[in-house]
DNA sequence: TTTGAAAACTACCCGAAGGTATGCCAGAGT
DNA sequence: ACTCTGGCATACCTTCGGGTAGTTTTCAAA
């Protein structure tokens, strides 16, 4: 079993050394980032991160990938069950918020670096983002075939609400005025508007319009 | 008029660069172009760009406070006069949506390549994004204030307006499935429904669902 | 045709950063 | 205690690209 405690030790240097290339990707920018830089921070040299990755592409691969990849997971959760579409849609956004707040690195690293994403892990996101465009897609469908969601073109509103919960790692700050919690709460209601979806609470006029 | 013409034919170079350069950043980012590819583009060489800018930087800047000028100008221009609530956000948002359709290379190289602006441009920059989400948050609340919008959190509602539209830099195409018309009424409508607009056509549930 | 200035090109510098060849040292096995 | 392995640091190479100095070309005016 020691193999088994090598590569235990091994994996968890891969992810101090992916932490901190986030985290000075993300503050600098990927190009703006020097490897020196990264293991500086890690107190180790820049060999160290070379017996661990490839070279410096990959880091921002694994950086990516992760983004995308639990993104997808919060969709397809959500997406794969059976149930109310209505609180599938919600339950799918409200982890979608939660992922892009508490990896607001990953996703807006993988937005900005794009071009410089090796093309094997770039291949594999571009699958990814498809599948998640796709379950979106198919949760609003079944919201419109139940006939408790209104959306036009379906393609667009996804793309619409896409961007507007992905946007938020341009803005979102932690410990900022509102709790996390919240926020997401008001992402997924603004969505549930976004595809027609009548609450009861909302379900007369605006005050002061009459029918 | 000499001292004119020549005036004349200096802005139309530097025009000319930053079109090439825009392309350039916007198909292979701002660190991934060498001035020798857009000196080459141009059928010129390198120090020919350095007679008409400072440095790569500059491009950069003045791409990107292009991309944030115009974009503010769109919803200025709806906001600064008077009339409905309604007409003036539709208008704004309609606007907006052709300004990221018509200029998607500065605006997407401007939110990429945030970075490695300049800091005079970049301050400059943040003036007007400041002043845009103020006038678009002034706009939300006009609406709300007249009773016609029904908005929680206004400067959250703004933030993801914002993002839904300035989003679609990541997914436009020219001459893509729909046109740029359709697109901007689409989406523009999608933005009425967040703010909790109701238009007559929207006034009943989804066909299925009773009161 | 000459001249002079502005504009553009040739050729170069040089620093920075990705990546690596080599050797040292710790620590496991005998 | 001795050796051997493998992981990491030292020190280096190499490339690339932003930026510039100095020269040539162009073109208008005289």
């Amino acid at each position: 079993m020691r193999s088994g405690m090598r590569d235990e030790i091994a994996r968890l240097k891969r992810e101090r050394i992916l932490e901190e290339a986030r985290q000075l990707f993300f503050e600098q920018g990927y190009q703006g980032t020097t490897l020196d830089q990264v293991a500086r921070r890690l107190e180790v040299t820049k060999p160290f991160i070379y017996s661990h990755f490839e070279n410096k592409a990959a880091l921002l691969g694994d950086i990516a990938e992760r983004g995308t990849r639990l993104s997808l997971q919060a969709i397809a959760d959500a997406h794969d069950r059976s149930g109310d579409p209505a609180l599938r849609l919600q339950q799918a956004i409200r982890e979608f918020c939660h992922v892009v707040m508490d990896h607001q690195a990953n996703i807006a690293v993988y937005f900005r670096e794009d071009k410089y994403i090796p093309t094997a892990a770039s291949n594999r996101i571009d699958d990814m983002r498809a599948t998640f465009d796709e379950k979106l897609a198919d949760l609003l469908q079944q919201g419109k075939d139940a006939g408790v969601f209104q959306v036009d073109d379906v393609r667009l509103t996804t793309l619409a609400i896409g961007g507007m919960i992905s946007w938020m790692f341009t803005w979102y700050r932690a410990g900022g005025r509102l709790s996390d919690e919240h926020i997401a709460d008001q992402m997924t209601a603004l969505v549930m508007r976004t595809v027609g979806f009548r609450t009861d609470s909302e379900a007369g006029h605006p005050a002061g319009v009459t029918d």
